[in-house]
DNA sequence: AGTAAATTTGCAATGCTGTTGCAAAGAAGG
DNA sequence: CCTTCTTTGCAACAGCATTGCAAATTTACT
């Protein structure tokens, strides 16, 4: 139940935080703030959602996604995520047809040769393409 | 020569865009905005390199670069790329240290197996760590 | 070289995205 | 039910990017 996740990490039920997170629950694909904005038909301030995402980001609760395109997105954690810790080291997919980004949680980022003298520590990839929705 | 390219492109010379692409061609590494800005010595109008960076991306002359971070930055091309039609399927590196971003143009993005409906089109590559001169 | 036409520049204004301070409203805990 | 602590909404602000328009510059032509 979605009171229970706040509950288990110690936020205070509100009617925003309901809201957001449910949304998140039954979102298929990553929501940007604006995404959210719209979704709950602007019954709560800007500031609001922005503290919101920040907070919820905090406690492990969803993440931040990479995106090539200056997007902000986020998406929900596995249980493998926790408060200051995220792990996220999957694919992620960005549908041309319909927008949506995926999180293609069993796809890992590939290991690649880099040239001499550089030192990766962390990779991230972003596939651009056509969904299994859109096909 | 810098006014060679720009009248190959069919592009006025101007003093703004012969000393904007010439800081592209002494650069090792992408720049933004924020680094043209400073490097010009602020002779010129931010709008001007706006728009002037807008136009070397139409001609073809420079290109966007993927970063995950939310920074717009850009790459001078290879001979490959035409104006409206880019080829950049190489990875990009993110040094923790300088903070330079690196075009690896001999390491192209890998391919990776996508689950079931997933139709790949492109796929962008940003590895992060330490590059050759902070190591 | 001189001039008209077309392009580019700089300024001002505007929009979008995200942040901060603060008083009022709401949640938690007894 | 009441006190304390947290969260919300508003207003203001900051940074980054875009647009309209008049002035300046470049190009092309004579």
């Amino acid at each position: 139940m979605v009171q229970d996740i706040l509950k288990k990490n110690q936020l205070s039920v509100t009617e925003s935080r309901l809201k957001i997170l449910d949304l998140f629950l039954t979102a298929q694909g990553a929501l940007a703030h604006a995404d959210i904005e719209k979704k709950t038909g602007e019954s709560f301030d800007r500031v609001t959602i922005y503290r919101t995402l920040q907070t919820f980001v905090e406690k492990g609760i969803i993440h931040h996604i990479p995106t090539t395109d200056n997007s902000v997105l986020y998406a929900l954690c596995k249980e493998e995520c926790e408060a200051g810790h995220h792990h996220d080291n999957h694919v992620h997919f960005v549908c041309d047809q319909c927008s949506k980004t995926i999180c293609l949680e069993e796809v890992t980022v590939p290991q690649v040769k880099l040239p001499k003298g550089f030192n990766p520590r962390q990779a991230e990839m972003v596939v651009h393409g056509v969904c299994d929705d859109c096909k």
